[in-house]
DNA sequence: AGCACGCCGACT
DNA sequence: GTCGGCGTGCTC
């Protein structure tokens, strides 16, 4: 008998196609099948989301699958359930939240291979010819080329038209066939040897808390909790808790923000509890993406570690999922497809009856909100001792480095103790402008003033990373170019050279390579380097040492952001530098600010995080903001300013059309204007319920004809 | 997202 | 008059 699959394809379109299958596939394809299968002149990667019996409507004539990939299916239908709420939640496209999750290997799509014809190795030999035809003809003279290939090497503009028109005329062949990665021979896997060690320091009021949660986790349904508390405190529940998961012989999934955090967590688990953990990331290669992922699906793995994109690891049996520092924004995928891990994971939890932990000492807003509400914050008591901590006003200083902070450096510097000055901007300054006419250097693809980077005599686009050499002189009048306002590192390393001639004295940013970024770490480390300077990418390094002096440079540069979470992003990240302070006698944090009386500022100062959550929250309250409201950001771009604009005020009409429950923001340039040569016009839709944007942007949505993306808050 | 189809300006 | 640009719309 026929069957039918309805198949979803990596597609920006939310429909699934569906296919007839072939007697000689029936036992093969399944729900959750990775599939191949003809769409239009391509052949592309599906999963087979659902089967049928009949067609649905009989108008359409289907095509078959072309065949059915692996000999198990790779998605369980838990998991197809899972995503499609998910993709539905963010308005991304199902299909691509399916192919995210697997590892690159496993989509295979259709090549076009091209060669010359008889008929085409006699045109060469012969004269008149078009040029560029006569350029591609010759190039194809010996040997066949991927349609890929060509365009990169040949600098033709529309070169799938030209094919087509050769292939019409007889001259060249289009081969169409699927490329398939051939696999090389699996890397060894290192393991560490390390012996066991049943270490669980508990303090009984942890010990408490850690077996209340036990004992809902055991009843085995969906169950969240927020556990607020120091690292120190929540790592050794984490470990009670996973111990007890996996006694019951169910996984654990634990994300962790950073890519960086995982190998050493890795470690730690298989110390621990001598349990077999799997990495599962991106910066993984192909090869060792699919040999984790395979272990994985096969159950060999019991506890998986990992960022977001874990999230969609193939865990069967999922007993717990973790969700450490879940205050930390890189849960967010901006794109392709967008979401949020950390609402990911409420949802896969949900599905999978597990349990779910998300870990803060200082969680978001919303989180702690909707925790407390619902009565499922777990506070682990028992902060450790405060910081000394002092904050500076830098409105009366002249240079960049205060007095102040200055004569605590030099102290540290005799008493041979390391220092870190961390300055969220790279460069040297954040633009250069004309002392005589005040032109300052734009980017050409972005409408935003280009960085100055001193040590590389260069003008850099921090948006697209155009860069143009740096001149000393204006373009317009010739007049020398100074520094704008807005100081980053290299400025920062210029003038602490200048205090503090004999010190040793670096600076860390992405623009360095690995190697020299490590190079610094480790002397750091070793003491070889004295003061380390550097960007929140230096607060996100794992294995970075604490220090005896931690200053942190204008922290406000965050709250200058049109983003309602500015003040919580701005205490999150101060309490984050402040996390390496060395705990020693004498240790001291120096923040200077401009803005010494911000709330967010000096509450992180005081480490007092319930300050902080009570006034940010009444924020969110009068301004109507997540977690009382649900927000849409919808962004829209192209080419044309007009046309994008008209777009926008389309789909704005369409949405007052539809709901009086939609309040409406903008449309507005976004934030960033202009980007590689696209313009961009931000709307933003802000409702009471999620339900009040879905019920009418599920629909709108698909009717908009330029490139849009579409960010969903509510944390 | 690709890719084909279809309608208007600059060339043999 | 054709070529070839890219706007519009479909892909089971």
């Amino acid at each position: 008998m026929t069957l039918y699959a309805e198949v979803v394809l990596s597609l920006p379109v939310s429909q699934a196609f569906t296919y007839s299958i072939p007697e000689s596939l029936s036992t093969k394809a399944l729900v959750g099948s990775r599939v191949l299968v003809p769409f239009g002149q391509r052949i592309m990667t599906g999963f087979i989301v659902r089967l049928r019996r009949k067609k649905q409507s009989s108008d359409i004539k289907l095509k078959d699958i072309v065949e059915v990939l692996g000999e198990e299916p790779v998605f369980a239908s838990s998991f197809l359930s899972f995503t499609r709420k998910l993709s539905d939640y963010y308005y991304s496209s199902w299909g691509d939240v399916l192919q995210a999750s697997l590892p690159p290997s496993f989509i295979l799509k259709s090549q076009v291979r091209v060669s010359l014809t008889e008929k085409g190795k006699e045109a060469v030999r012969k004269e008149g010819l078009p040029q560029e035809e006569k350029e591609l003809l010759s190039f194809l003279r010996d040997k066949e080329y991927s349609i890929l290939f060509l365009k990169r090497k040949l600098k033709i503009k529309n070169l799938s038209a030209l094919l087509s028109r050769l292939e019409k005329k007889g001259l060249v062949h289009m081969l169409r066939d699927i490329k398939r990665t051939g696999h090389k021979k699996a890397p060894s896997v290192s393991r560490s040897e390390a012996q066991l060690e049943m270490d669980f320091s508990l303090d009984s009021p942890s010990r408490k808390t850690a077996d209340e949660m036990a004992s809902v986790l055991g009843k085995q349904v969906f169950s969240p909790f927020l556990l607020y508390g120091s690292q120190e405190k929540r790592e050794s529940v984490y470990f009670y808790l996973i111990r007890r998961i996996l006694e019951q012989g169910r996984r654990i999934l634990f994300l962790v923000p950073e890519i960086a955090l995982t190998q050493a967590l890795r470690e730690q688990f298989e110390k621990r509890l001598g349990e077999k953990v799997a990495l599962l990331h991106s910066r993984l290669t192909e090869r060792m993406r699919e040999l984790e992922w395979l272990r994985i699906k096969k159950g060999e793995a019991h506890v998986i570690v990992g960022p977001r994109s874990a999230l969609f690891a193939p865990v069967d049996n999922l007993g717990l999922i973790v969700v450490d520092e879940e205050q930390d924004e890189s849960y967010f995928q901006p794109e392709n497809p967008s979401y949020d891990a950390r609402k990911g994971a409420w949802l896969r939890a949900k599905q999978e009856k597990a349990g779910l932990v998300y870990g803060s000492a200082i969680p978001s807003v919303s989180a702690f909100y909707r925790a407390r509400r619902r009565g499922y914050l777990m506070e682990l008591r028992g902060r450790g001792e405060k910081k000394r901590v002092e904050i500076v006003d830098d409105r009366r200083e002249k240079g960049l480095i205060s007095r102040r902070l200055a004569e605590r450096i030099a102290t540290k510097l005799k008493k041979k103790e390391s220092i870190l000055v961390f300055l969220n901007r790279r460069g040297y300054a954040s633009y250069l402008l004309c002392s005589n006419c005040n032109f300052v250097p734009r980017c050409v693809r972005c409408d935003i003033a280009l960085a100055y980077h001193k040590k590389e005599k260069k003008l850099i686009c921090h948006y697209c990373d155009y860069q143009t050499p740096a001149e000393e002189n204006c373009p317009d009048c010739g007049s020398r170019m100074i520094r704008g306002r807005g100081v980053g590192i290299e400025a920062v390393e210029e003038e602490l050279k200048g205090i503090f001639p004999q010190s040793r004295i670096a600076a860390f940013a992405t623009d360095l390579k690995r190697e020299e970024q490590e190079k610094i770490l480790q002397g750091f480390k070793r003491g070889e380097i004295d003061i380390l300077i550097g960007t929140q990418l230096l607060a996100h390094q794992a294995d970075l040492p604490q220090a005896s002096l931690v200053s942190i440079l204008y922290p406000e540069t965050l709250l200058t952001l049109s983003d309602y979470k500015a003040s919580q992003k701005t205490f999150q990240a101060i309490s984050q530098m402040m996390r390496f302070l060395r705990k020693k006698e004498g240790a001291e944090i120096i923040i200077q600010t401009a803005l010494p009386h911000h709330f967010s500022i000096c509450q992180a100062a005081c480490e007092d995080y319930m300050s902080f959550f009570e006034q940010e929250l009444n924020f969110r309250r009068l301004m109507k903001y997540p977690p009382f409201t649900h927000l849409v950001e919808v962004l829209f771009q192209g080419e044309s300013l007009r046309f994008v604009a008209r777009q926008s005020r389309g789909f704005l009409s369409r949405v007052r059309d539809a709901s009086r429950d939609i309040e409406i923001l903008g449309p507005a340039l976004a934030p960033i204007s202009k980007l590689r040569g696209k313009s961009r016009i931000q709307v933003i839709l802000k409702a009471k319920t999620k339900k009040d944007l879905d019920d009418v942007l599920e629909k709108l949505l698909q009717s908009i004809k330029v490139r849009k993306s579409i960010h969903v808050f509510d944390l």
